[in-house]
DNA sequence: CTGCCCTATATGCTACTATCAGATAGGGGA
DNA sequence: TCCCCTATCTGATAGTAGCATATAGGGCAG
């Protein structure tokens, strides 16, 4: 029984939004935004420089993510990002507020990067082949 | 350090196959298959009924999959789906070998399928999006 | 000067999932 | 008899997202 959407557990809403977390309930189909947090990161620091809270908010620049992105889930990736040379981090205590961490994309991290491009292009043509093939299986 | 690709963690091999499982190693973007051995069981089943040994070899049809899926995956799967009554099933013992668990697509099983349609169509035009972004960033 | 909100970073806990490994079992061939 | 192929199912583990919470600086209203 899904406490979301109640009544049946194969309601047609699928979007993608509200976080997810309902077992066996499909009424959310992708509720996890399924480890595209990186690549957004990434994709957002080879625009420009940035620290963790305003990389929250420009994650909802991309379609991936409707609803707000989970805080922990962007400061831990963050954290592993550097860990694996991807990006880098200086302080900046300057100006008014909390200390700030300021990450930037490394040559390492726009490899990375472009290799998930090259992977979201094979993805991409294996949903065109999916669609296709569920087009002609209906016809 | 991956026991894979050894070497630096941030290889460029970014292909989908030999299954999961490297922590924070990117050797492999993508190991895990996400969920979409659901949708590609229930296209499997409105192309025609089948079973799950037969769904297994079945699957590596879907580009998802490259290397054989997991069998457990595959029969646990089916047992999910049948719970929320998106296929059911009927045993057959008629010819030689063991006996097989032969499951059809049901009518909420179609519409479910239908639904991860939908949700296909959006997650292939966020990653278009996504790469368009990205070209538009190193241009 | 206290309490509240906004910015900013970080950690603990839990549920879900994929993957790996192995158990059970029928039947055919060497 | 042993091994392999077909066929289904279960146990254990590791990685992940999402939620809640902790910490802390600074501004501002009452």
């Amino acid at each position: 029984m899904c406490d979301t959407c109640h009544g049946p557990e194969h309601g047609h809403d699928h979007g993608m939004g509200h976080g997810g977390g309902h077992g066996d309930c499909h009424c959310k189909l992708s509720g996890k935004v399924e480890r595209f947090i990186q690549p957004c990161l990434l994709l957002s620091l080879l625009q420009h420089p940035s620290h963790g809270y305003e990389l929250l908010e420009r994650l909802t620049g991309f379609r991936f993510y409707p609803g707000s992105p989970d805080t922990g889930a962007v400061y831990r990736h963050l954290r592993r990002l550097e860990n694996s040379d991807y990006v880098e981090s200086r302080w900046e205590t300057g100006d008014a507020g909390p200390a700030k961490r300021i990450y930037s994309i490394t040559p390492d991290g726009q490899d990375m990067l472009k290799a998930w491009i090259e992977e979201f292009r094979d993805r991409k043509s294996a949903m065109e082949d999916f669609i296709e093939k569920y087009e002609r299986s209906v016809k």
